[in-house]
DNA sequence: AATCTGTGTAAGATATTGCTTACATACTCG
DNA sequence: CGAGTATGTAAGCAATATCTTACACAGATT
């Protein structure tokens, strides 16, 4: 996941992602979307999206097609549906609390057991 | 939203999130979440995490105390969604080709204008 | 066969990360 | 005030990312 995540952190492989999410394309059409860089700067944008599992390849006789595979986004989108939701179990503990979770709850007392920086 | 992304990309900062997706946590707390790392460590982590706006810091007296801000990753979520999404143009383009979205449509012709790795 | 075409890989330069230890600062409390 | 607590910053280092140019090589074309 940490790998997906990198990867969807550069602008040009979200950029090719959202080239690969409905048609499959050959690295030679992906790389004229970025005339800014140079083609095998691309390939290797690639080569990074089907390391993490992002994208598949296929090859065809010269060339090499190139797809989205939803599977690879599965645990990246996980984590996001994770922060936005409302977690049955916090709702419930603020229950217990007898307060609104809206309400922001002020930090639990911090043990304060800490005496300097452990040396390792 | 290159930032957020590459800030979520990394497990310890992923952690911490959910640290404090509930909770308001201050600097030392969230720090003894993670033994194996320095304590400046995580004071580094957290301040990528203030810089590409996914958590805001709140000072009181000594201690800081840290809290998830949600329009950090909105634009992060926007992307997998977008990804995700049925797409209405894509399924209106489908239909005027006459053909079913979810069959796999060959790749379009590729242009094959290109000769040499352009030198740059 | 000779030569394109499409695309990946190698090597190298440079910038960025993610740690670590040492130190600086600011607040708190007796 | 002076010691102790909470936390950030500086400097340095090893690993990694992201480009670039040069090159390798298989498949297509003539």
């Amino acid at each position: 996941m940490d790998e997906a995540l990198r990867a969807v952190a550069d602008p040009t492989r979200r950029a090719i992602l959202r080239l690969v999410r409905d048609d499959e394309l050959p690295a030679g059409d992906i790389a004229v979307h970025f005339p800014s860089m140079s083609r095998p700067a691309v390939s290797q944008h690639l080569k990074v999206l089907v390391d993490s599992g992002l994208v598949v390849v296929r090859p065809d006789g010269n060339r090499r097609f190139y797809r989205w595979r939803r599977e690879g986004l599965r645990d990246a989108t996980a984590f996001l549906d994770e922060m936005w939701s409302d977690s049955l179990a916090r709702l419930k503990q603020a229950a217990e609390r007898e307060e609104w979770p809206e309400r922001a709850r002020a930090a639990s007392q911090s043990k304060r057991t800490s005496r300097k920086d452990t040396p390792r």
